[in-house]
DNA sequence: TTTT
DNA sequence: TTTT
């Protein structure tokens, strides 16, 4: 019986193609960004396009399926829980945070298709109102994050 | 019609007393941290109660009701999305990131009771008292957050 | 502030082409149905697809976006709550109910590709799978339900 | 990988003590009302408070939670999904529905305390006692429903 | 920093 | 049928 609730439910878009790789102790983990696209009034009342990035894990199974199926531009429903996790930055002596969501579920909705391709698929259009400016998974470079550990896996 | 799905669902107890105050142009803003729990098995396979901390800010009508029933210890069900923000940090040059939950709709589930209370029970007084000691956003001062100004107000 | 919660979350394939039309009262309602498919373990612990059907409601605004961009095929993000009207079937004197979901906020996926068209869009075999038998819809007719007052919009 | 998403919130009190039992089988099945209130705007613009009752199931080490430490009154929050089960009426020959959630994880939030004790708070007590008086799933008897069988479960 |  |  669980004794609280996290839960987050986010549809989007990947912004890289995922960073998959191997704990020490042999757990697969995959890590991307998402970007939410949200509409909202400005200040001056005009409704304006908002993209929320969100760096996102997976472990084990999870991570074999965005390993072969999740893409740069992949349309993705996903259930997880927020983690922030901590570490003392060795140049600025500061405590650093880093929120992400580790995904439990992933409903696999749309690919762009590839490059000229013709035929079926779904259209490159799609993703093409898709901006990249500074995806989330830069954050991790900035910050000197030490990466995932296997103390990291909830399991 | 919404382009991206960025929801959040939490049920925990709220950390310290919330800060209420008010942005320089009029608008309300509550902001407090909730702990949810989680058991999850450890490395050794025993199980182990875990606490996420989150980041909570809500405005407006909102941030009225938290002022005005919400304390430490509170048990709440809240849903609302992920925002993160990010600022220069003036000291270091470092670019600092903070994720927040920003509250749609709010349910209080419960109050702990009066200190030394016998009874037990949810005191009706306890909603009445608004102490401010030690605001939960207190954090964000020691990482140098310049603090949410009218541009942050999603609205 | 919300008393108790009862949140819908459904994502799959629109049944046929929603029923549009007005209550008495101008109020604009969208009916239709969706299909969640689902893969679960049978008694010999093979997966199997498993499609569950949902009747969903949405008013005036939500309707008018069903009415202009839904149709058969189509698949949807939809967030709602669930309502169980109840009436006296005339023929048999029993009581009837009808469980539906009345929808809150609307993402549109993807529509299948127009007939035979080539280039982008969505390829038709994504909706190929997808069967038709006893849509939920059919169920209104069958039940004698007296359909949708100007008394069951809740607001 | 899910196919599509199909998932139920709800918080809210449970109506009766809740009915377990077993199936032919040997699996433990619990099932109890919840209802959840809400409040909303009537046709003269009136706050109305408004009580939506949902047929919940579950199986397993869920049902043993349940008839362990649920009874009526309790406060909930479960997530689920929802299924429509049907059968032929034999009385009328008519296609009956029954709509329910199948619960997946649940919170117990809090108990409504003894009769008639002074003190207030949740007596431990209250789920020492199990008793049966009116089962919630009686409805389900009133128009025929066959009841859950070994088919019903859906692993 | 909460709660059981 | 619950709860506040």
């Amino acid at each position: 019986m669980a004794k609280g609730v996290n839960k987050v439910l986010l549809l989007g878009n990947v912004g890289k193609d995922p960073e998959v790789r191997s704990t020490p102790g042999g757990t697969l983990v995959a890590s991307f960004s998402l970007a939410t696209a949200d509409r909202q009034k400005d200040q001056q009342g005009n409704w304006q396009d908002k993209t929320e990035w969100h760096n996102l894990v997976a472990f084990s199974r999870t991570a074999e399926i965005i390993r072969d199926y999740v893409k740069k531009g992949s349309q993705l429903y996903i259930e997880g829980k927020i983690q922030t996790r901590s570490w003392d930055d060795k140049e600025s002596g500061q405590k650093k945070y880093r929120t992400e969501i580790l995904i439990n579920e992933l409903t696999l909705l749309g690919k762009p298709s590839e490059g000229g391709s013709s035929g079926g698929g779904y259209s490159k259009s799609n993703t093409a109102s898709f901006d990249q400016r500074t995806p989330a998974s830069e954050a991790a470079t900035t910050y000197a994050d030490p990466g995932i550990t296997d103390d990291d896996i909830p399991f």
